[in-house]
DNA sequence: GATGAATGAGGCTTCATTCAT
DNA sequence: GATGAATGAAGCCTCATTCAT
């Protein structure tokens, strides 16, 4: 994953900090600007470094929104078995990991509009790892929806199918935000727009289920 | 609308012709290359006309991107109520509306993902002045669900909030067209995804009206 | 004199007005804007015909900004032969037409500035025909000098190099405009400093005859 | 006086060092071809260095005229103090700063010319601080003369305007130069042109005075 | 390893000039 | 004769990338 992108300085630990830096400062960049309005210099600035160094640590200008994208993809990655944790019940689990990945698109804004806008700018390797991440984080959705039609609380035609309404739904947040932010809050949204993307396909036992874990969340409180 | 953007030409017949013509190569180029990846050349030619005609009709390259993202968004906007000429019933519309408003935007394809990828770049003005076409195609779908509430079909919290969960599932057949069309048909995806979106709020008269019409349009066939 | 600039109109009277309309509005324009700062398309607007039309009487800009030159220049030297009707006395005469020199200057104000501006950017046959025309009216005050020499009211070694005193001190009205007027009036600056350019060349008889010139004056008022 | 101009570049000693070629490289271009028909390219070239380079030590193609024109007219200010090391007689003071000026302004030749021609292209706040340098230097002649008058070798209405009659007249011998060369001299330019303009103002004492200086330096040689 | 001055290709835009109507 | 749309060369300027220090 590191060598998709070649850097001439020999020190991985020192790549690694360097790197971090760098795609920092352009994710704050790229978002406030884009890719193509923000200048290598611009990155250099706001990374604290002169704008030579750059290419010590990156071929291109076009490796540093790979990693930008990637580092974004990748958190939304890691947050939901991080949320995960702990969590058995499968229900629970699917709503859960949604929650989480909800929250996390909240909190990293307009990152998601970022894959979004500047994916076109890759080159095919990189839009392909990326798509890669992607399917790699829309799994982990998929296999709580996998579980819970095993225990045969959901049913549905194709599980992937569901999983991209829930993904899409969740991501929308992110790209009407301006509009959204002005007519609900996250909270409703997840409650009215994401949470109902999957509950139509809830069995009887499913729905029984559910209220008996909201229930249960209820008295827990 | 025409003059938010200057041209130096006077006959509008001709204004209107050219700019079509610009307008057309656009969105073929920023389709395949993008806004910034595209030259003021590149769409001069694909338009078959010389680099300073383009100044003739449009005041910047800014310009163009915002009447071909306009022209884009007129198109979904107008497909709409000539779908719905001639029908009536209320649900029958909603269900029409929606439908014509997927093919739009499978048709135009990767024209969606431009109004997302792109739109950055637009001065405010312009920005401002795309936000409201959206809100104009969206209020289009908004007056079928409020009849439907009216009628005692349907009913929802936020009559916005729903036309957005809609809206968004429809554009992601766009976004998402790399992987989905790995997955599904737009048939399936309009099934499956778009409209599970409303059917959540259906009230049991609701659901009673929607068989008896799936049933009128079977026979009808 | 007209044909040292091509046109294709071929009626003579035509190309007179229409030259003259041009003039006009290139030397309004381009004492605004300089000359390359106007556009050819500004010409025709401030002439008020179209932009095509301006090369069916002139081969090129730069012929523009040489009728314009000549224009200016041809002007200075048609007035001071008008000024000088009826007045016979040398003396008289070189005062009348110095005054009547500066008070065309002050009239055409920036034109001045113009020639000196822009000349450079002439072809050289242009040049030239210019700088004869001046030499042309030049002479005619050096014709006044030279009578007032034989007459024995003014000494001097070289009578062109007065001419040429003159001239430039009539001349920086213009060019110095921007901070003459605030520190004085054209009558002063034309009493002390244009006039005293010649004053140190009077004889003691020339001396005697201006007196008796300014007590005529005085008591003809 | 450095930060009316922009540089990116840090060092100030480079920044001294580059514009300083930069300078000189576009007045001898601007002499020869004038502003606008110099590119940047062509002082680029002239100067030794790539065209980019140019905007790391300059905002604006504008901004280069400026300084030539402002390193003009500093040289000419410079001079004249130096001339004047130690002479103290005002009225010798005075004679040799005129010859001074008049010599700066005979070897700088066409510059005086440049910054008539050219001014005009230059942004309000550059033209401002160019003639706020011209009237500092014009100041420097102001201050002789008045030191004449103190001294009651000359008498005149208002000094300034007796500076800018010696001052246009010194500077027609640029402005003119190539007629003026061919009936004349500098030397002789200078005594029967330039030094006129102040000679009709001495008084009497005056006189006296100025036949005793030239005895001197007859007598000096 | 780090800096930042230097390079130079290439983009957007203007505008003198032509030409079909 | 007049119009003004169309052409295309060329200018200014930006910026990714290199390289000497």
């Amino acid at each position: 994953m590191l060598d998709s992108v070649k850097a001439t300085v020999e020190d991985p630990a020192l790549v690694r900090s360097r790197r971090a830096q760098l795609v920092a400062a352009a994710i704050a960049l790229f978002n406030r600007q884009g890719f193509f309005s923000t200048t290598v210099k611009d990155i250099a600035r706001e990374a604290g470094f002169s704008a030579g160094l750059i290419y010590q640590y990156v071929g291109d200008k076009q490796d540093v929104l790979f990693l930008a994208l990637q580092k974004i993809v990748e958190t939304n990655k890691e947050r939901i078995p991080a949320a995960l944790e702990g969590v058995t019940d499968p229900l629970a689990r699917l709503v859960t990991a949604i929650e989480a990945y909800c929250r996390v698109l909240d909190a990293n804004g307009d990152a998601v509009l970022l894959t979004y806008r500047e994916s076109k700018s890759l080159k095919q390797a990189h839009k392909d790892a990326l798509k890669q991440l992607e399917r790699e984080t829309n799994a982990m959705l998929s296999a709580c929806i996998e579980d819970c039609i095993a225990s045969g609380w959901l049913r549905t035609e194709k599980v992937e199918l569901l999983t991209y309404h829930i993904v899409v739904v969740a991501h929308a947040w992110a790209l009407k935000h301006w509009r959204l932010r002005e007519i609900t809050t996250l909270d409703e949204y997840i409650r009215l727009n994401v949470h109902s993307a999957w509950q139509a396909c809830l069995t009887p036992q499913g729905k029984r289920h559910q209220v008996r874990l909201q229930a249960g969340a209820q008295s827990a409180r």
